[in-house]
DNA sequence: CTCGTACGATTACAAATGTAAGTAACATGC
DNA sequence: GCATGTTACTTACATTTGTAATCGTACGAG
């Protein structure tokens, strides 16, 4: 069993979001990719990525004179933690009142309905097979 | 439009849950509500309170000698955007892809994504009506 | 009338988070 | 070789959060 995922921050899942599509990338590399997303100093994207390393959610290797950053835990590994957590708080844990209240709240369209609805067929459908 | 909901903190959220349940409340009946799920001493309790206050979250009044303590939002509200925030930062902002994770990693049971296709189901029918 | 209680008000204090700046060392272009 | 820029390393500092304790006061039990 991989150890429990560390808590991430707010900000640090948006470096951690970027390293999940693209990693390894140095610290500039990171810091370019933020610059469209936030208004983040380079300075203070270095500061978060130390703080995962630390928190042992990055892993670092010296390639040549320059670090690589790369995540250590698979994103959606990440994302189930924060799933579990959110809903148990905010929704008392079931899955099922956050849907009810974004169906109820015409917050979805009704294709994107629709295809929630084949998502789920297609996983009773498979079951069976 | 009510203004946009404050950030409500996790410890502050399970005081905002017994009191949407319950309001109005005194500070002491929040603590013997609380007291069941946590083991937070009737001080921290009400500084929880407290900040709540400040942040606008609850309102106070005064009954005769002691504080009574209500939510100034309703629950949905503060749902709705944590749910949003939530959504964005760690799905990309789709519900799809959170759904898509749960019913992969087989994390519900049948039952539970029958239950969940017949929400959607009803309300597809409903738009029809 | 007095003492303990129950509340409210104020204060405490460490860790996490957001948001960087300073400083040193190295590599590179002149 | 020297000035510059880039990177790493160290330090900073305010705010929010978790988790309370202390102090003052009024009220009810004796």
């Amino acid at each position: 069993m991989p150890k429990p995922v560390p808590r991430i921050s707010e900000a640090e899942w948006e470096v951690m979001n970027v390293l999940w599509e693209k990693a390894p990338l140095t610290a500039s590399e990171v810091t370019h990719a933020l610059q469209e997303k936030t208004d983040w100093k380079p300075k203070t994207i270095r500061t978060l990525l130390d703080r995962l390393v630390k928190k042992q959610v990055v892993g670092v290797k010296q390639d040549q004179k320059v670090y690589t950053f790369f995540p250590l835990h698979t994103q959606s590994e990440c994302q189930r933690a924060e799933a579990q957590s959110f809903l148990q708080r905010i929704y008392g844990g079931a899955m099922k009142s956050m849907l009810v209240q974004f169906v109820e709240e015409e917050s979805m369209t009704e294709d994107e309905i629709k295809e929630l609805r084949s998502i789920l067929r297609e996983k009773t459908d498979k079951q069976h097979t």
